[in-house]
DNA sequence: CTGTTAGCGCGTTCAA
DNA sequence: TTGAACGCGCTAACAG
C-alpha cells in the first residue's frame, strides 16, 4: 500500500529542517526562530498537512477526548444532560465519545474496557449506579471520573436529593388538600427509585396519612409504564381512585396523563398529577413537576471532569444540585 | 514517570513468548498452538492486560470509530436520528464520536479536521449541506462519508423530498377546505427551507390559489421562531388571518400553537395547524404533521457507512425515504 | 534555536 | 508455530 498521507517527515524534508522543529511548530513551542516557523507553516499549508491525532495520542499518552456514558438515548432526561455536556465541551478542543450501557450489562466491566482502551482522558458516567458495585478496579485505574446523578464517597459526584424531591411533590399535593395519593415509581432496581419511595413514605408519615400498597406502583421510568400504572389505578372502583398522583418521571406523568384523558377525565380537576424532571415536554403539556436541573448537571460534570484531568482538582468533588417545584396546570 | 500500564512486552515476557505471538492471540490469529494461546490468555487475565486501542489504531491505520456530525443537539429531529444511529452502531464494536458544527462555521474545513485526525474510519454528516460547498478536498480524501438528510451526486446520501413534503401539507389543508394559508418557514439559508418553499408554491399554484407575501414567514426552525411568526400573523386584522398555517418544523408548530392558545384561540377550530417532522412532542400535543422517518434515516445512514468502510459498497448509494402525513387534531 | 534519537504500544513481514 | 525487527506518526529529552 503506497503511503498517501503526508507525515511529519515529508514536511521536515520539504522545509529542510528536522522533524523535531516541525513538531515544535505543531505544538506552538516558543523556541523556534520566527523565520523557521513561518517557513514550516507555509510548507504545511502547501502540503495540506495535519498531524495525526492518533500518533499524537500515542506519543503524548493522552487523547483529548472524554467518554460520556449514558443508560439511554431515548430518555429526554439524558438528552438534556448531554446538551449541557456538549455545550461545555464545545469551548475546549475535546472530543466526545458516546457510550451507552444498558442496565442489564456489567457496567464496571464495560467501563473498564473504556479505561483500558486509552481512547479517553476521562469519563463522565450518568446515572450508572457505580457506587454499589465492585468499583475498586476503576478507582485504582486513576482514570479521572465524574459520576453524574449519583452520590458517591469514592468518586467525584454531582447529584440530586431524591428523597427530598419526592417529598416535595407529596408535600405539595397534601398542601393542596389531597389525602389519597398514589405514587407511580420507577424500577426499584434503580437507586433513585428506592430513594424516591423513601421520600414519599417520609412525607406521608409526616402528614400523618397512610398510603395503601395498591396506590404504589413500580414499573419503569418510561411513558408506557406511567400509562399502564395509571390504567391500573383507574381500573379500581371510582370510589377508590386517588385524588392525586405523583410520578417519578415526567415521562411517566405524560403516560398517566394520556390514561386520564382517555377516560374523559381531566387533571387536576378529576385527578391531580405531578411529574418529575421537568423535561421540555412537561412545559408544553403544562405538567406540574419537580425540576432537576439536568442541563446544569451536564455542565458541571464536564467542568469538574476537565479540572480533574488537568490536575487542578485538589480533593474529591461532591455537590448536590437544588431541586425546585415548577407549578403548572396539572396539580 | 514510572510506567504503570502493562503492555504487550510485559505479557510476552511473563508468558515466555515473543510479542508477535501475543499479538496473534489478541487478534485471534489462527496460527497459534492451542497450548500457547491458552497460556497467553491466562497471563493476560492475571495481569489484567488489555491492548491499547490507540496503539492498535496507529499500527493498523484504522480506528474502529466513526464521526457523527450534527448541526445541533437541541433539536429533537437530530436526537431522533441519533437514536437510529446509536442503535445500529451498538451491534458493532464501533465507537461513536459526536461532533457539532454550527451553521456559521466553515463546515468543510471542520470536517477535514476530523478526516485528518485519523480518529475515525468514516463520517456520517447530518443536514450539513456539504454539496453546495467546496467539497472536493473531502471527496479526494477517500474517507467513507454518508450524507444524511441531504441529496448528493457525489457522496452517498439518504434524504427526504422536501418539495413533496411541503406540498403534501398544503394539499391536505386545501383539501380540508382552506384557502387562506400561511407558511412559516425555516431559515432560507438552509437548502431544505428553500425546497419546502418551492413545495408550498407549487401546491398553491396547483390549486389555483394565491399566497400573499405577508403569509410567508421565514426565521428559523425553532419553537420561538414559530411563536414569533404566529404572533405576527395574529397581529394582522382578524379578517386577514389565515385559516390554516403550515409550519416547516414541529418545533415551529409548537411555538405557533402556543401563540394561538395564548390568544384564546384553538386549533383547528380557529386556525388549523400542520407541522413537519413528527417529533415525539408532536404526538403528545396532537399536532398533525408530515412524518420524516428520522430514526430510519439514522439507521440506514450507519448501515451504508459501515458497508462503505468495509469496502462492501460497490457504487454510490442514494436513497429517498418516503414521507407521510400523520393526521392528528390540529388540522 | 535545532537535529538526533529513543520511545509510545502494537501489527506485520520475513526468517527460522 | 514462533520471534526479531521494522514501521505506524509523533513527542520529548539530550546534545549541539
Amino acid at each position: 500500500m503506497a503511503k498517501d498521507k503526508t507525515n511529519i517527515y515529508d514536511v521536515a524534508k520539504k522545509a529542510g529542517v528536522g522533524i523535531a522543529t516541525v513538531s515544535r511548530v505543531i505544538n506552538n513551542s516558543e523556541n523556534v526562530k520566527e523565520e523557521t516557523r513561518e517557513k514550516i507553516i507555509k510548507v504545511m499549508n502547501e502540503m495540506d498537512y495535519r498531524p495525526s491525532k492518533v500518533a499524537q495520542n500515542l506519543a503524548k499518552q493522552q487523547s483529548n477526548a472524554i467518554a460520556v456514558i449514558l443508560p439511554s438515548f431515548v430518555d429526554h432526561f439524558f438528552v438534556e444532560v448531554l446538551k449541557g455536556i456538549q455545550d461545555t465541551l464545545e469551548k475546549e478542543e475535546i472530543d466526545l465519545i458516546l457510550y451507552k450501557i444498558n442496565v442489564d450489562e456489567n457496567r464496571i466491566s464495560k467501563i473498564m474496557d473504556i479505561v483500558h482502551s486509552r481512547k479517553v482522558d476521562g469519563i463522565a458516567a450518568v446515572t450508572m449506579n457505580i457506587s454499589n458495585s465492585n468499583y475498586r478496579e476503576l478507582l485504582q485505574s486513576e482514570m479521572p471520573v465524574v459520576l453524574a446523578d449519583e452520590k458517591s464517597k469514592n468518586f467525584n459526584s454531582i447529584y440530586f436529593d431524591n428523597i427530598k424531591g419526592a417529598e416535595m411533590a407529596v408535600d405539595y399535593l397534601v398542601n393542596s388538600g389531597h389525602q389519597k395519593i398514589a405514587f407511580i415509581n420507577g424500577n426499584l432496581e434503580h437507586y433513585n427509585a428506592q430513594e424516591r419511595l423513601k421520600g414519599v413514605e417520609k412525607a406521608i408519615k409526616k402528614h400523618q396519612l397512610i398510603i395503601e400498597d395498591k396506590y404504589i406502583k413500580a414499573s419503569d421510568f418510561y411513558t408506557e409504564d406511567g400509562y399502564k400504572s395509571m390504567q391500573e389505578l383507574l381500573e379500581m372502583p371510582q370510589s377508590e381512585w386517588p385524588s392525586a398522583v405523583s410520578a417519578a418521571s415526567d415521562n411517566q406523568a405524560i403516560g398517566a396523563l394520556q390514561a386520564i384523558e382517555e377516560r374523559g377525565l381531566k387533571a387536576p380537576d378529576d385527578i391531580a398529577l405531578i411529574g418529575y424532571d421537568n423535561i421540555e415536554l412537561a412545559k408544553y403539556l403544562k405538567i406540574t413537576t419537580i425540576w432537576q436541573p439536568m442541563y446544569k448537571l451536564g455542565q458541571l460534570t464536564i467542568e469538574v471532569l476537565l479540572k480533574e484531568i488537568k490536575g487542578e482538582l485538589k480533593e474529591r468533588f461532591e455537590k448536590e444540585l437544588a431541586l425546585s417545584l415548577i407549578k403548572r396546570e396539572t396539580a
